[in-house]
DNA sequence: TCAAAAGTGTTTCCAATACACCCATGA
DNA sequence: TCATGGGTGTATTGGAAACACTTTTGA
């Protein structure tokens, strides 16, 4: 309720620049699959990238940065612009669903607030797309800021989203598959310390195929930026597998040039 | 003149989405080079991209087609969208050359226009930039419109460019390296026929590197996307070079799956 | 017949792939 | 001792790279 009445006065001091919005789409890998970090509107069916809007006097990554801040609590997170959607249809009266959404929200809201919120919605939007990497292990999501839900949802059980979400989403991760070489995976989305195959299936979750476990692990270490360490006792009835770390020196320079995969 | 009496009457228009401009790098291959379409105005020694701004009811890439369109004459180019430019610097007024740039096209507009047309590039404007590429051999370049200068200027010899301009080159050009692959840059950037050597001077200029001449060759012609035609004969007191052209069924395919290099 | 560039062939090397084999672990 | 997954070894294949050889052209 008070986010709403926030935006609502941030349209009328001119501090906003218009039209323009942010959405990230911010992974995160858990439990061996890749997650998206999605919001659900309380009191109704809808599901949302985490968003905002661009300040007049605010740079576009950090606006993106505090975005997922304000989300994850964690401020130092690896981010890239992917794409910038502009459709004609990108504004709240164009689906039926989402329509439906924004009376729930506008309900909620004083009434002499209801009006502009709405023409704040119903105009097209041109929103700058951000992927984001982080280690979903320390992130302590805030589950409920202001009637927003916030979860982890895995990539294989993303519900239908709001406006053109669904194709932001999909798009995100073709873009993570087309620049995974020069993208620091390792040490965004993985623990500080973790095992082989946790960081094969990284690899095969973002790649959606399967890889030999023999030679990933082969190629792993001919690269040079793993750091073996001890071994983690499982308790499981097989060979414990060693753990490893990143080099960060040797990894830095790898992904500026480009891991082949 | 014409020309932006048309642009400040646009602004007074409610038809065109504030803070927001469309910038297109334009490749053509000519004369074994990468070259780029730049806009020199008249009477200044400052130099642009091709771009535009963006109108309510307009699509992006549309805009960006009829952008290069009007400039070139040709309607069906191939173009991608690469990234948005969004520092709070890019305005008029950051670079002292752009302020004095800026002057000398104030002067001679109609003075009622001139306080307007001011405030427009005074502002901070948030830039989608598109690399596009044509067929540098079909292009008729209109060289004199509203007072701009088109010209086609190689990679080697880009002055330095208006507001963020150089930078934005420098990122398309290292886009189109990286999206190579996947870019149909036989079809768009070659003439219909052309010789072994000219498209492996083209790779050669996109990618900045010397390539095996057998080698290059080898690979082309297992790929299979070519089709051998008659000899060039050039007078030259050398073996006459085959004749090439695309076949776009498999060239497409190969284009889609992204051809390796 | 000669120079220059085009086309083709050959050799070497390394990485990707597909397995096979042995090792450690705890029930 | 046995099942399970972890670590390493090996044979095959194919493409990349470097370079040699042959062919065609017009002077």
């Amino acid at each position: 309720m008070a986010k709403q009445k926030e935006l609502i006065s941030n349209l009328h001091i001119p501090g906003i620049v218009p039209s323009i919005s942010i959405d990230c789409v911010v992974f995160g890998y858990l439990e061996k699959k890749l997650h998206v970090l999605l919001i659900k509107y309380k009191d109704t069916q809808s599901w949302t990238l985490p968003g905002g809007f661009l300040y007049e006097g605010a740079e576009m990554d950090e606006t993106a940065t505090n975005i997922v801040s304000s989300r994850t609590g964690i401020d130092n997170v690896y981010l890239n612009q992917f794409y910038t959607f502009s459709s004609l249809d990108r504004h709240w009266k164009h689906k039926k669903k989402d329509w439906e959404c924004l009376q729930t929200l506008l309900a909620k809201l004083p009434e002499r607030d209801q009006k502009p919120f709405e023409e704040l919605m119903i105009q097209r939007y041109i929103s700058t797309a951000y992927f984001v990497l982080l280690n979903a292990a320390e992130v302590r999501v805030k589950p409920d800021i202001h009637g927003q839900l916030c979860n982890w949802i895995s990539l294989s059980e993303i519900p239908e989203l709001v406006l053109d979400h669904n194709e932001i989403v999909n798009k995100a991760i073709r873009a993570l598959r087309k620049r995974l070489n020069f993208l620091p995976i390792g040490k965004t989305l993985m623990p500080e310390k973790f095992t082989m195959s946790d960081f094969q299936t990284l690899y095969e979750a973002i790649l959606g195929k399967y890889l030999d476990r023999g030679n990933f692990q082969r190629k792993i270490m001919k690269l040079g930026f793993l750091i073996r360490h001890e071994k983690l006792m499982t308790g499981a009835q097989n060979k414990a597998p060693y753990l490893y770390s990143i080099d960060h020196e040797v990894y830095d320079k790898l992904v500026a040039e480009g891991i082949g995969f």
